[in-house]
DNA sequence: TTAATTGAAAACGTATACAATCCTGTAATC
DNA sequence: GATTACAGGATTGTATACGTTTTCAATTAA
């Protein structure tokens, strides 16, 4: 299958240039498997030091996070791990409620053998992260979950969006986050591939919203950790 | 109102970093006027002399447009002005054909009066770039229009989406519009007004939808225009 | 004439230097 | 004792230097 130079810029081309930087990629995996929780400061040097790279790879491994939402820059004051408001945390989960639910009705369309294999190792890795106790590696394989479903469906552009909300919601998840098992994950993404391999519509797209309004169910605003803020962040409320 | 440092940071704080950026909103702005067409190349030396900054600011700026997918970068190659294929074309109109009709539903319910003055005025400068042949502006504040319908719902997640597909609808009228005039827009615009200051929900969203398929439907993507493309992108389909 | 080669110029990628800003701890003042 | 003023250090912002890659045109060979 050969592209145009189009659809490889379309493709690939914006994306690999952060791929190919560690502090973005680095910091992307940290936050997503929660060992970088939000409001954490990530001083330049330090990252330089870390990563062996210049301060200016770092930041442009900074800004390209920023675009992503998982950090937070202020002028002259440095990058944090970002601290989603209970606004924006309700707002990423409506997001999700709008387009998830249409992926999985298009990609119980689009799927093939190979998309049903994909999902079912992955599905697997997920649980032997479970068993093994490695927590912030099953969120992050979880999330991807959702991604390769968008995937699958065939709308790269929407694919894109939901891969933003996705990593977002790690960080969503480290803050209001109420139940202490996430063991609702494995029996409803073995039912979305069922249903998926079964080429039922209905199914997937009611499966995904009901899995959806579960995790936001499970978010509780009203107990927000105080443990980042600053004296000068509550009295602005 | 008072915000607590969360919702500053959601409101603003990644945005500000490139806001003040001369080369992020002068290329953005020339880019949603089609001053600077699909495939243009941006060299980083001719940006720094013409902002009179140095080529750090410049490829900030850059990096931050290939986020928002109005540039392409490619390694050891630079930045142009983005191409995007039909096949984007068809997912970001799309995309917009899922989010801007609810947008437009939720509008009709939150509008206030001063919500309806900014649209009025707003809709009366798209008429006067018109009237006066600045066609480059009045497209660029068409856009702006379906933004602040996004802004007006309350939903800022789902704005910056939309925000985002409209922008890059500049690039891709540029390269797939066949219709002479875009008179439909001005009516559009002012039945969308009339239908949220009544707060006629269902018939905001009906506006919204026929609209964009209306617009979705003046595009061709068979007569594509291939002055900008170079040899080698002609070969390579 | 065409195609391949090659070398200089231009452009990009990264590191670093220096300036501007912010933070923190100490001392002075009330 | 609490508050403010200030100095030094730490951190970020921007420009620039330099190495590497790409581009392009002149040259040579087929």
């Amino acid at each position: 299958m050969s592209m145009t130079q189009q659809e490889a810029d379309f493709a690939s081309r914006i994306e690999a240039d952060f791929v190919q930087n560690p502090v973005y990629t680095g910091v992307e995996q940290a936050i997503l498997e929660q060992r970088l929780p939000p409001g954490t400061r990530l001083a330049e040097t330090d990252l330089a030091e870390f990563y062996g790279v210049s301060r200016t790879i770092v930041r442009s491994g900074l800004q390209a996070l920023a675009h992503s939402h998982l950090v937070t820059l202020r002028p002259n004051r440095g990058a944090s791990v970002a601290n989603p408001s209970p606004r924006e945390a309700r707002e990423v989960f409506e997001a999700r409620e709008l387009l998830e639910p249409r992926s999985a009705r298009e990609a119980a369309l689009h799927a093939n053998r190979s998309d049903i294999r994909a999902l079912r190792r992955h599905a697997q890795e997920e649980h032997d992260a479970m068993s093994r106790n490695e927590s912030g590696r099953a969120l992050r394989l979880s999330g991807r979950f959702h991604v390769m479903i968008a995937q699958i469906a065939n709308q790269r552009t929407i694919a894109g969006m939901i891969e933003n909300l996705v990593s977002r919601s790690s960080l969503i998840i480290a803050l209001y986050w109420t139940r202490s098992s996430t063991r609702c994950d494995e029996s409803c993404h073995n039912a979305l591939i069922d249903a998926i391999e079964r080429n039922d519509a209905d199914e997937a797209e009611e499966l995904m919203r009901s899995h959806l309004v579960e995790l936001h169910s499970a978010l509780r605003f009203d107990v927000t950790d105080t443990s980042n803020l600053t004296l000068k962040d509550m009295l602005s409320q």
